[in-house]
DNA sequence: TCAATAGTGTCTTTTAGACATTATATG
DNA sequence: CATATAATGTCTAAAAGACACTATTGA
């Protein structure tokens, strides 16, 4: 098979969109925004939002418009993370033809819009794909699963837990990024004194947090700082040791 | 811009082609296949080797089909790391009409094959890009670049470093390979104590390989280990403490 | 006052890095 | 024998983790 050139060596010709796999973290858990589809095929199944690249327009804005065209979410250039992930091909993932999806990762601070619409809403990242998973349209299972690992391992080895908080942020905030991300629960102490001595993670301000409702001193106040790369990473707790 | 359905809001069909970053260290550099383009655009310029995709072709089959056919190198499923990068498709990388080009990333144990053909060899990863570099084709030299970043940082949290030597190994095999990726020396017996201590990494076995011309203890061979992620991973030594 | 949360200090265990020492080959 | 390379051991410094203690708020 394609030793010869024969019937199936004929170029193919693609349909291109893009889905966007938004993560955040909400109440404590990390989820993942999903829409409900209207249209077959699918239709009734929950999906990643996305859409076609137009002509002339570069994947990455494409990635943009379906943010704030799907969701609702009006956002900056530089309001959140977005970077992409991968792309999925295989030739029978969409029955009406062949298409290729780039998927494109957000990151986002939980976002104080009222986006808990009947077709609309964040689903906990862990149970997708598990039993208690709504039904997922095409590859999305895949590709959430893929965006999770990501995300994940990104958290080691970058400041990337930032951008899933409001600036400014305290160190209680960050960590409950970790810990909603990884499943874990991290020693706030130990915590500090990594997130501190990491170059460029955080910036210190002076100002304070207001205490909760149940008081409590005054948490300091952070800004993200300018590295790209954590040096030393912030190690998740290991399985084996 | 967008705001509007007009005259640019249609859906744009594309030309999809694999590119394949073939990455391998070769005489203790850290080295990308590329082969010289013979026809316009970028005659002459060097390129990653790469293919169309075909009708009912899945794009990591482009990647396999494109891996043999431009460098002849006829490789099995499982003989080579074969990993996909990300997708390039801004609306002008190439005149001709618009493309998207998915990268797959390759490593190879240094291949035996006399590829080094008067349009197809090796070149040193850290001069692409650089004033050593010859003129690179299209979106090639970011692609590479991108290539160079992730292998890098793979063979710190996962045992990828493995896919560059030929089983079995020593460790002095798998040691020359952390140095010409990342470019620094690193002390023997402190990277032995990190490398039989993540679990997984390697296999020992109770051969031995033969000293080389000038004599020496026969170091002892490893395979690789079952271990998809190292814990701890080795990390790179650091340039801000 | 107490309860709650932030932040610091201290002790122990683990790990990293530098480097000496021993082991086993070639010539 | 000398030389080369592999493998182990040892010492020190740094980092991680557990956890006690202090600081500052709300009620």
């Amino acid at each position: 098979m394609g030793e010869h050139p024969g019937e199936d060596a004929k170029p193919e010709t693609f349909a291109v969109s893009v889905d966007v796999v938004i993560l955040t973290v909400r109440a404590g858990t990390f989820s993942v925004l999903l829409v409900r589809r209207r249209r077959d095929p699918h239709a009734g199944a929950w999906a990643l939002p996305g859409s076609r690249v137009r002509v002339g327009e570069g994947v990455r804005e494409t990635a943009r418009r379906a943010l704030w065209q799907k969701t609702g979410m009006d956002i900056g250039p530089d309001d959140v993370h977005l970077e992409q992930l991968r792309s999925y091909g295989e030739p029978d993932r969409d029955a009406r033809g062949r298409t290729l999806s780039v998927a494109y990762l957000v990151l986002l601070p939980d976002p104080p819009v009222a986006l808990d619409r009947d077709d609309v809403r964040f689903w906990p990242a862990r149970d997708l794909g598990g039993p208690a998973s709504p039904p997922l349209a095409f590859d999305h299972g895949e590709i959430v699963l893929d965006a999770r690992e990501r995300a994940s391992a990104k958290l080691e080895y970058t400041p990337l837990a930032t951008a899933f908080v409001e600036e400014p942020f305290t160190l209680a905030d960050l960590r409950h990024v970790y810990e909603a991300v990884w499943g874990v629960e991290l020693d706030a102490a130990n915590f500090r004194r990594k997130v501190v001595s990491a170059t460029g993670f955080v910036e210190p301000s002076d100002a304070r947090a207001r205490p909760g409702p149940g008081g409590g001193r005054p948490a300091r106040l952070y800004n993200r700082g300018q590295a790209t790369l954590l040096h030393p990473p912030m190690l998740r707790p290991g399985t084996e040791p």
